[in-house]
DNA sequence: CTTGGTGCAAACTCTTTGCAGTAAA
DNA sequence: TTTACTGCAAAGAGTTTGCACCAAG
């Protein structure tokens, strides 16, 4: 069962985090982390709190902002900032990294992988004498369901 | 001169846009326009409108957004949201295509073009029955002068 | 004239922050 | 108890919009 042990690899990643930087232990904050970790790729903050609502009531909109900024910094989640979109977080798999295309017609998210373009990615900065830290490459268009139901 | 005839042809496009779509010939419009097509690449709201001032003072901020979505929707600019900076406009070169490197330092942006990737890009929405409509690919990093200068 | 454009201020959207109350350690 | 966390409401930041006034056609 590898999605138990990626589960289980997370939760850990999380308790260790909590212990490190000394976070105390809540009830909202629990309910976000795993509402987040459960499931769900690229999730937006309202769903989140959504999600998280119905295991602890009463949360509040800010307290998932904050909360995700906490698993950002553990290496747990990242953020995406998609065009017209309000910001989705989504799970980081360890030593794992995809782009995304984006449906502009749905919002769904497929994530996409080629070490080709990365490799070319990197001659090209290199040309410039440019150091990447990080990038950002997506696709928007229209995905193959939204192709083959509209007209 | 052939920076004199690509800004002869963007004023040509302009000056089609405006008949085609019966917008009125004003101050605030030609200062706007013309202060973006003069010069400066990937310049954000706020130098804009400085510079537009210079030409026609007591402009709005309002007017600029307005006037700058006028100016994409003739095609002749093109709106960059880097992250965690204010949207940018860029002027289009017509059939022209190009990324960008931006410095994390600096904030200057180093246009690239591959055409290999755009390539690799189309073989893998392709597998993925996805149609691209457009695309952002962004590099973030330091920048050459910024690696020679800093510590 | 009549239609559209302008600056200003107000509205909006998303995110962040201040704060008093509350719950961990 | 001491310290950190929480929800709420308010503040920010950037962009958009409503409106009365003005100017172009």
């Amino acid at each position: 069962m590898k999605n138990g042990s990626v589960a289980q690899e997370r939760a850990a990643r999380w308790r260790e985090y909590r212990l490190r930087t000394s976070l105390k232990h809540t009830a909202s904050r629990e309910a976000i982390v795993e509402a987040f970790l459960e499931g769900g790729e690229h999730i937006s903050l309202e769903q989140l709190l959504a999600k998280a609502r119905r295991k602890h009531a009463g949360l509040g909109l800010a307290t998932v902002h904050r909360t995700m900024k906490l698993l950002e910094d553990a290496g747990l989640a990242e953020r995406r900032d998609f065009q017209g979109e309000t910001a989705r977080y989504e799970a980081v798999e360890l030593g794992e990294h995809h782009d995304h295309m984006i449906c502009t017609q749905c919002s769904t998210v497929i994530e996409f992988e080629s070490e080709e373009i990365e490799q070319l990615q990197r001659e090209v900065a290199k040309e410039h004498g440019f150091a990447i830290l990080r990038h950002r490459h997506e696709l928007y268009g229209v995905c193959q369901d939204c192709k083959t139901t509209d007209s």
